[in-house]
DNA sequence: TTATCGTATTCTGTATACAGAGTTTACTAG
DNA sequence: CTAGTAAACTCTGTATACAGAATACGATAA
């Protein structure tokens, strides 16, 4: 039998983790309304760890109160909300590209051609989820070779909605071969240290990023089926989906995976 | 007696208040250490509170926990850090100046006057505090000015370092005259709706922002005196400041002010 | 004296208990 | 039947109680 070695419990952690997973995966439905116990119970903890993840949660935009402050609910996920995000994000990454290539790196060119290849793999096979992680995985790496921790918390904070909205919206695997070609090019660029051109690229990229996602928006709005709010709607509008009173809760981690 | 209209006491709140503007105003140390204890007495409150106001100190990176996890304690202040913050609020500056600027905006004109009337006012004085306060502020203008929540919302979190920073390394104030005039020239150009230049402007700006900062900081190293860590130092080393073993909390809200 | 082991202390994280704010529900008066 | 009011309920936030992990302390053996 061996050590274990589970230093601690956390229980906290845990219950953030599964919240956002579920959240960034779209299990947990925008809108989807909890309480507190229901989470506890469901998670085989005590209130007191979901009141503190719902904290981090809600400081982070990704739940808020529901207006009675009866519960909390997953927030409403606007495609305006997006856009925002992802002009950050080009700024982000175009700085985070150019730090990077501050310098020739030719040592990230091993695990850059890897992380490139098992994406234009997953792209060929069309496995969504596999994609959004890869993607993930490439940008962090690119935050990561730009040696500037704050750059990186930063964006791994605004990644959190990023990965929402791609999972909500990206459902079909539209032009992502391009997607991993321009990663290529970036990659490239750093590696021979010409930040002029990896900031160019990785800015772009961004905004190609955008477009994509709207042009998959729009033809999610043609097929119908689950619609995505509408993007003139200011507000949140949120009224519908009280059919479940029960927390459906798609699929999240058993208290079991919890508690441990 | 007046109604006090305090609606939600909120403890949470109120203790992370406490806590963030004595981190950031200095008045807390880096490396002064606490216990949950200590400051729930010192706040009068349970240390319910205090423990959720520390997870998300924590996680924004303000404080640390302790090495051997007895206690937490303020995070210790890099000049490295800094450099990294200052990249990337020149690259999110520039954005909000270039999004505010999309279109001529001459609604901001007179509040934006305004903020930089009372800072250059500020500057003649030689109020430090104020001008720390006014800075942010004028910066917060421009980020909600931007229209653009996310912006705001990842610019404000790196505020508070910067604040942190500006109240440890910024104790002269040399050439803040220089500062308020740039903000002048920023704000012309996005009303004006010159969307380039108020882009080029404000990363300029920030730039120029670290270099006095360092300037400040170089001073202060020759002068001596309650030196700033070395630029060179790659980790916290933190070990000195054991003397007061009864944590000095130099100014610290009072158990009134937070229980009210 | 120094090394080693057991005990006491300290401190955290989690669970439970408690109190208040606001809401729904049910009953009464019109 | 409707408006109004009071009791019960729901849900949150805070305080207290409890348990475990890690260190510091101290006693005993070499």
């Amino acid at each position: 039998m061996l050590p274990q070695l589970h230093s601690t419990p956390d229980l906290v952690e845990r219950v953030y983790d599964a919240l956002l997973n579920g959240i960034c995966t779209g299990d947990l439905a925008p809108g989807e309304r909890f309480t507190q116990e229901q989470l506890a119970e469901r998670l085989g903890v005590s209130r007191q760890p979901v009141l503190q993840a719902l904290l981090l949660l809600r400081q982070q935009g990704l739940m808020v109160d529901t207006e009675n402050r009866r519960g909390i609910r997953v927030a409403p996920l606007e495609p305006q909300f997006a856009v925002g995000l992802y002009e950050v994000r080009a700024s982000l990454d175009a700085l985070a590209a150019r730090l990077a290539a501050s310098r020739p790196r030719t040592d990230l060119k091993a695990q850059g051609n890897e992380l490139i290849r098992r994406g234009k793999n997953a792209s060929s096979e069309g496995d969504l989820s596999a994609l959004v992680s890869l993607d993930v995985e490439f940008h962090q790496f690119l935050y990561a070779a730009s040696d500037n921790p704050v750059l990186a918390d930063t964006a791994n904070l605004n990644w959190h909605h990023t990965r929402r909205v791609m999972a909500a919206y990206l459902r079909q695997p539209v032009s992502l071969r391009q997607v991993w070609a321009e990663h290529q090019a970036i990659l490239n660029a750093v590696i021979k240290g010409d930040a002029r051109q990896a900031e160019k690229l990785s800015r772009s990229h961004a905004e190609q990023s955008v477009r994509l996602l709207f042009a998959s928006l729009a033809g999610h709005a043609a097929t119908s089926e689950a619609p995505p709010r509408s993007i003139t709607a200011p507000l949140t509008s949120t009224g519908r989906q009280r059919t479940a009173s029960v927390p459906s809760a798609a699929r999240m981690a058993t208290p079991q995976e919890i508690a441990s």
